[in-house]
DNA sequence: TTGAAAGCGCTAACAC
DNA sequence: GTGTTAGCGCTTTCAA
């Protein structure tokens, strides 16, 4: 059963199909009365545009690719929901693609983004293949690197330095008097290994050892994972004095298994998280974070897009950082007989 | 600057366009010797094939449209997960679009992923707009509606029984011998609705009265809603014994408030949750819930979209249900003095 | 304001 | 195994 094209709309309500595709995208350049006749007949018929004809024949294609390493994760959400609102209401389709987090896949997904004809790109991360950032640099459409800070933006880069935050979430702990300081964390991807390299940083600065909680494999930041690696933690009869996680669930989960085990957070333990997620400010004990900036990043990101899709301009490498903010709570304040020394 | 196209590679490697697309998508049925001249002009040109026109030209997009209410909630990214897994390894794109919780929004959804010309659409929820239920029973796709159970499915209908879900939380509580027991959410689209019905047949065939903590304005379900609404509730001297929250996020934030006011669950409060959420085990105390199956539904619908693709027998309306279960654990055990009597 | 002709870049169908 | 021809359904000229 043949689609009903444009042709038929046309036959129907008696006028050319060039009049009918008028009536579709710019109404006000019909006459009224052939206007009624179109949306008649486009309605009669039940009458849906195909948009891969469409694409074709005017060479835009309206869609913006957003590459992200995965759903799974609120800080994604909230960033995809910031560039969702800018782009969709300026007109755009958003391609969403998963990359997973391996570069391999990110190169597919750019190609398959590329072969979709999207008219920019925004990726999260800032480490490709070359052919990734070749693919990228020759296609010769806006593209943004969101989260991190590159050495070598490929055009725009939007995001904070991850090594930098990590550090000062060190630092603070440090600052607290600890010195048995652990890093938790579940997986190194890019902007993992950045936090770690600003702990390292910070430990060496003071002259600390470094005391690491990885996972074994790599897994997911959740709740249940923070539970298991300071479960494991507790078992070898290791617990640090303080802990930098990664990620604010994986805090929560240190926390309550703090909780389970009778260790008193922060008379016993001291636990900073990263993020800054909506529920630390409202856990119990309030978890200290480092907050950063999810949904100013995506909104920024849609508008910089927006306005070099705007503007025949062709736009130049730039870098704009959004920094981070440390926020102490009762997760890291200072231990009960430090007060009262 | 025109882009390269499947004739400048054919130009490049001497042979017809037709050689080319035959490389690009059945390699086999061209002979090596062609095979790699093409591949290597595909190279040397960087040619990335437009896929407007291949859909076009085909009338085949391998593209699944996917429609959720929110990108929000972890719920729908276990669910886009497995559909995911199951969808992009058999060859299809799949085309997320969010409907914001809006009728009006998922019907311009529905339009805008006819028009991509998508192969099947699988939607999350049972309440369509009358327009929508045409648009989707008209387009003479697989349709796969989810999460609930529709007393009249589109086409296939993968689900569960919301209300009987919420019944079966509620009787938990009644069995356990509380007799103010409250509902709390913070909005109440149609699932939540439902467990709400759920919830109110307990509660009536019990002869009990119901207790509503609601949000004032629709909110998403977070931690931090929980607290808040808890706190209000607490503030108003209204505490019940026991509260059914629609999601454990709305739960851990109500425990976490008790604790910050004294208030010790489950000796002096009740409290489960919905979904069974990777935290809600490790939660301290860990957390009751009803156990829903996202990933089931995620991977069953591919399944099914794939099966129905793969058949040209055109599949009649079919429900599954893929059922709860209830998941007992302290934050609704016994209290201690009724152990002890 | 409306229409005719041409073509976007690819693939189906058929030949060779 | 390879090429030729003819469109897919729309929009961009350009002319009336």
């Amino acid at each position: 059963m043949p689609r009903i094209t444009l042709d038929d709309v046309a036959n129907l309500a008696g006028v050319s199909p060039i009049t009918v595709s008028r009536v579709l995208r710019k109404p006000d350049a019909v006459s009224p009365g052939l206007r009624l006749r179109v949306d008649a007949a486009v309605k009669e018929l039940g009458y849906v545009p195909n948009i891969a004809a469409s694409r074709l024949a005017s060479s835009r294609t309206h869609a913006i690719g957003v590459i992200v390493p995965t759903l799974y994760n609120v800080i994604f959400a909230e960033y995809l929901f910031a560039l969702h609102e800018g782009l969709v209401a300026a007109g755009f389709q958003v391609i969403v693609v998963n990359s997973r987090y391996s570069e391999i896949e990110e190169e597919n997904a750019i190609k398959a983004l590329l072969g979709q004809r999207v008219e920019a790109i925004i990726i999260a991360g800032t480490h490709h293949t070359p052919l990734s950032r070749q693919l990228l640099a020759q296609a010769r459409l806006p593209v943004v690197e969101t989260f991190e800070l590159s050495p070598n933006p490929i055009d725009l880069n939007i995001g904070m330095s991850q090594e930098h935050a990590g550090q000062t979430a060190t630092q603070h702990l440090i600052e607290r008097g600890f010195r048995r300081i652990a890093f938790l964390t579940g997986n190194l991807d890019h902007r993992a290994q950045s936090r770690f390299d600003g702990y390292r940083l910070a430990m060496q600065e003071a002259e600390l050892p470094n005391l690491e909680i990885i996972a074994e494999r790599p897994r997911h930041s959740s709740v249940v994972l923070g539970s298991d690696l300071f479960a494991m933690t507790h078992e070898r009869g290791d617990v640090p004095e303080a802990i930098f996680c990664t990620d604010d669930n994986l805090a929560l989960g240190a926390m309550q298994e703090c909780r389970k085990r009778g260790i008193r957070v922060p008379d016993d333990i001291s636990i900073i998280g990263f993020h800054d997620l909506e529920f630390a400010a409202c856990a119990a004990p309030s978890l200290s974070s480092i907050a950063t900036r999810r949904f100013e990043t995506g909104k920024l990101a849609a508008e910089r897009v927006l306005a070099a899709l705007n503007s025949s301009v062709v736009s130049r490498a730039e870098q704009i950082d959004l920094g981070f903010a440390l926020i102490p709570r009762e997760s890291t304040a200072i231990r009960s007989y430090f007060v009262h020394t």
